[in-house]
DNA sequence: TAGGACGGTAAA
DNA sequence: TTACCGTCCTAA
């Protein structure tokens, strides 16, 4: 008897046994759909050794599997990587397995139409209608009315013929095949330096071993066209390439250079896709049909049937980071990927992370390095605006000299891009009257006012509410006051300084899908914009050569709070909003208000030293055993309850065990004390590198119990310390 | 006594 | 996760 251990696609259980009838054929690897209670449900079978079960089954309690799908089964590299990520971030395989197997409809078959064709069997009841359909179909196959049409029928006399036989049923796949880019379509007018940096790559593509690259270099540098050249030489090998973008906005403006570049677009995933594009990206990536994947986060797991080349884009983003469900970190991920299949892995960057940086200082990584802009375009001049000494007048946010930067870069016709990481008109609502402030009823965070939709929202739950005409609290009326700039209130700023100026809004309220944003780069380029105001969302990415001058309202937002990575954050982000001018041959200029411009992020990014900054930060990280010197780990309780949340986090802070080299922290309040309706305690773990912290933490909750509707989170590596 | 809400548990 | 099966309670 041959029985097989499946994970099955339910988070809550662990691999189950079952029995493999004997016309069956399945390996590890192989897609099946399991009886489970009275449901069936896909899993895939997996080695006994990788996944053991908790107890043996006897084989008189096996059920049968139903079926094996008709489908490439999941290679061992995938299984390792699901394993790899499941265990290092505390979290159920089948979990992980989910994100392999995302489109459900796919492993149920692509898209297919029934058409019909004729078998060449003669009727015995031959009407002359049948005879003329039978004549003039012929050799012919389409759909039922397709048909009838041909042989000047009705439906009926085709569907008579079918039902004896006369004509039969096939069922053909509709999904069109994706295009096959072309590495020799436009191949691209290189630097010496950025043709070395290239053909390292190419090489690596050619060895097929894993090799961890951090491609550098400041912002406009020629990363993009250098890693084409990898792709182009995974092609020709035949083989897959998978392009990490940390946004789906970023795909519209890497789609066009694409398609410039190899004469086709790519597969794109991600969580905008249709449920049919959605299966019928799966089914080529499984297949090998899908040479190049560029997408999302969740791109990661697909089942590539023979990837030869990972590049994560710009590797630094925190959106790499997922910050629910399985709490990974898509580029470390990335990396294991290709540890596992083998292959070499791009992570580009123009201000890379820390923790990259020091792989790369330890020899881990190797790194590719492209100094200066490409052509003629030169790195903008970054100069300060000290808001102390030049503050814009009251209710106003743009200091004078920005917006004379703003008035004569208009007059030359050029563009110019506001920086502010604030969605909607203002951060917080409050009665002037009685002092009330508008807070969402679900989480520790204010409402949002968001004048372009005419309402409060919480950028948490998404709770929304109209916005009152009076206080809720005193019934006063007209007593709100809006406080402190959105990037939709520095619009109406620029409307009344600059009239004539036409400005655009760019935030994940009106880019929220690949065709708005390319929409948004349409205009862009036709000059129909003059002013983007943005949050980060403009950051990287884009490439407007008659953008010119960027302005960045408040470059003391991101140091407030005590994120580890607060300031590197800020650089970046600074950095990279920077380096969106003066990317064609006008130079660009870029200014930065602040109150703060003695701070070492503001002295880095106006003296370009980024390396001693770098240097300090990575220090002082080192001291504090801070990652990529140490690691943390945040447990997260959180019930709707709150003295549930407050017991159950107490429970695990006084069960925390006596650990060499590890520190517990807390219970606390989580900083978003109440997220969704839910309360929140946190607590911190500290530990130093060396300690295998998840398998102390699976020791230690694991011998637990706590109420149903509590729930307990590990969050191993996290980014957001809120 | 039927039926609904709730909680616990099994699923191979 | 979902389905099912007890228990307890209420309405009829």
């Amino acid at each position: 008897m041959s029985r097989a251990r499946v994970l099955l696609l339910n988070s809550a259980l662990g691999p189950l046994d079952y029995r493999v009838p004997r016309e069956m054929q399945v390996a590890p690897g192989s897609i099946v759909l399991a009886p489970l209670g009275p449901r069936q449900i896909a899993g895939v079978v997996w080695e006994a050794e990788h996944m053991p079960s908790d107890a043996e089954v006897g084989d008189n309690r096996l059920r049968n599997l139903v079926a094996a799908y008709e489908l490439p089964p999941i290679a061992a590299p995938l299984r390792r990587l699901i394993e790899w990520t499941a265990a290092y971030y505390l979290s159920p395989p089948a979990a992980v397995l989910r994100m392999a197997l995302s489109s459900a409809s796919a492993l149920d078959g692509g898209r297919t139409v029934i058409e019909y064709r004729a078998t060449g069997r003669v009727p015995e009841r031959l009407t002359p209608q049948r005879a003329q359909a039978l004549e003039r179909i012929g050799e012919r196959q389409g759909l039922v009315r397709e048909l009838a049409a041909i042989a000047d029928v009705s439906d009926a006399v085709i569907r008579g013929l079918v039902k004896i036989d006369a004509i039969e049923a096939v069922e053909i796949a509709v999904d069109d095949p994706f295009p096959l880019p072309d590495p020799s379509f436009g191949p691209p007018a290189l630097s010496p330096i950025q043709r070395e940096v290239a053909e390292t790559i190419v090489a690596a593509v050619r060895a097929r071993k894993f090799d961890p690259m951090l491609l550098d270099g400041v912002t406009g540098s020629g990363k993009t066209e250098v890693y084409f050249e990898g792709i182009a030489a995974a092609i020709e090998a035949g083989r897959q390439t998978l392009v990490l973008l940390p946004e789906i906005a970023l795909t519209e403006p890497f789609l066009k250079r694409f398609a410039a570049r190899f004469g086709h677009l790519p597969v794109a995933w991600h969580s905008d896709l249709r449920q049919s594009q959605r299966r019928r990206a799966w089914r080529a990536v499984a297949s090998g049909e899908a040479k190049v994947v560029v997408g999302a986060r969740s791109a990661l797991f697909l089942p590539y049937a023979d990837l030869g080349l990972i590049v994560v884009d710009e590797a630094h983003e925190t959106s790499f980071k997922q910050e629910d469900g399985v709490m990974y970190h898509a580029r470390d991920v990335a990396v294991m990927r290709g540890s596992f299949e083998q292959v070499p892995v791009v992570l580009a960057s123009a201000t890379p992370a820390i923790e990259t940086r020091q792989m790369v200082e330890i020899g881990r990584y190797r790194e590719l390095k492209l100094p200066g802009r490409y052509g003629v375009a030169q790195m903008p001049a970054i100069a300060i605006v000290d808001l102390t000494l030049d503050p814009p007048p009251k209710q106003r946010w743009l200091a004078p000299s920005l917006v004379t930067a703003l008035q004569e870069t208009l007059e030359r016709g050029e563009q110019s891009l506001l920086f502010l990481n604030r969605r909607g008109y203002a951060p917080l609502t409050l009665c002037r009257h009685c002092g009330h402030r508008f807070r969402c009823p679900n989480c520790t965070a204010w409402m949002v006012e968001h004048r372009l939709t005419a309402r409060l929202a919480c950028h948490h739950c998404g709770h929304v509410m109209p916005p009152p005409a009076a206080c809720p609290e005193c019934h006063e009326e007209d007593s709100l006051v809006a406080c402190g700039p959105g990037v939709e209130r520095i619009a109406d700023e620029v409307a009344a300084l600059l009239p004539d100026a036409r400005a655009a809004i760019i935030t994940s309220d009106t880019i929220w899908s690949p065709a708005k944003a390319a929409e948004f780069v349409n205009r862009m380029e036709a000059g129909d914009i003059d002013v983007v105001i943005g949050t980060q969302l403009v950051t990287k990415g884009y490439h407007f050569p008659n953008l010119t001058l960027v302005g960045v309202v408040d470059a003391d937002l991101g140091l407030s709070g005590g994120d580890l990575r607060a300031a590197e954050r800020s650089f970046q982000q600074i950095a990279q909003v920077a380096g969106r001018a003066g990317r064609g041959t006008k130079p660009g200029r870029v200014l930065v208000q602040t109150r703060e411009p003695g701070a070492p992020v503001i002295q880095a990014l106006v003296t370009s030293d980024a390396e001693s900054f770098y240097h300090a930060e990575t220090e002082s990280r080192r001291e504090a055993g801070a990652p990529p010197f140490g690691r943390y780990a945040a447990i997260i309780v959180s019930s709707e309850k709150l003295d549930e949340a407050v017991d159950t986090a107490r429970l695990i802070g006084h069960s925390a065990p006596e650990v060499e080299g590890m520190m517990v922290f807390g219970p606390a309040p989580a900083p978003l004390a109440m997220l969704r309706g839910r309360h929140r305690q946190r607590l911190l773990v500290h530990a130093r590198r060396a300690l295998d912290v998840q398998d102390v933490i699976r020791g230690w909750l694991g011998g637990l119990e706590w109420k149903r509707g509590v729930r307990v989170a590990v969050d191993v590596d996290p980014y957001s310390f809120l």
